[in-house]
DNA sequence: TATTGTTATACTCTATAACTATA
DNA sequence: TATAGTTATAGAGTATAACAATA
């Protein structure tokens, strides 16, 4: 029988081979998720992959090294620099994404149903996980 | 809306976040609940862990520093050591579970149905994200 | 003065390969 | 010779703190 905690394990495992096929890892596969349809700067980066703003230096320089993706200045910003993808990485991108999802047009290949149900559950499971009752709801959840 | 990625990722998080409010990276924790009711050897400790067995050693030794594990010989094999809970690290793990689980008999604190539930769904959604739609469940899974 | 991104540092986890001591 | 564990090495991710350039 297994847990939920393993379960969960299992999937963030098949993720991480998923991504390795690609010659990429878990972090890198979830940045380029993120420059499919926007540009953000490094700092919105780090919000969103949930890390210190200084790790993305690195993570963004060794995609970068492969010319996956490049730093673009930002025109109203001196500070702040934005990351496309490069045409390399587009195409990249696009072959993940038909391979992991397979035209489905949910995340899992789930049905809209069956996730939303899955959705509810974790998301309960998630919020009973918290410590004290009351939700908490920290940072970036 | 949330995706089923991203609610694995914050379920991750949580652990990780939990584990670090015990001083403890998710990863030694994973170890410590391996100890709770056996004795397992580094090797069998590096299959439920699903990494390297080289990795074991130096786990073992962080955990081993602060006196939560120590290393026991087996008495009918020289080559093999088991891993064992020192009366801290018990203290510690009861602790830990105590706080992670509030007493609930499932690991979200869901109730049994909702587990059910979940685990089905979660692993529908695992087999369904496998790249080819024939199961093919490689390796540790 | 505050913010953006970088650098420097240090630690954990990861895999590979070579090594030891037992079997 | 095979196996269990270790060591050495290298790379990726993580956070903290200090820093430069810009706002």
């Amino acid at each position: 029988m297994y847990s939920v905690y393993e379960l969960v394990h299992q999937w963030q495992d098949l993720a991480d081979e998923r991504a390795k096929e690609f010659g990429l890892t878990g972090q890198q596969v979830a940045v380029l998720w993120n420059l499919s349809r926007e540009q953000p700067s490094m700092g919105e980066l780090a919000d969103r992959l949930g890390c210190d703003a200084s790790n993305i230096t690195g993570l963004i320089d060794r995609l970068e090294r492969r010319e996956l993706v490049c730093r673009v200045a930002d025109p109203s910003d001196a500070r702040v620099k934005r990351v496309h993808l490069t045409p390399t990485g587009q195409q990249l991108t696009k072959r993940m994404r038909s391979k992991f999802f397979n035209g489905s047009p949910s995340v899992a290949g789930l049905s809209a149903a069956d996730q939303r149900a899955l959705l509810k559950l974790l998301r309960r499971a998630t919020d009973l996980g918290t410590t004290d009752g009351a939700s908490g709801r920290r940072g970036k959840l």
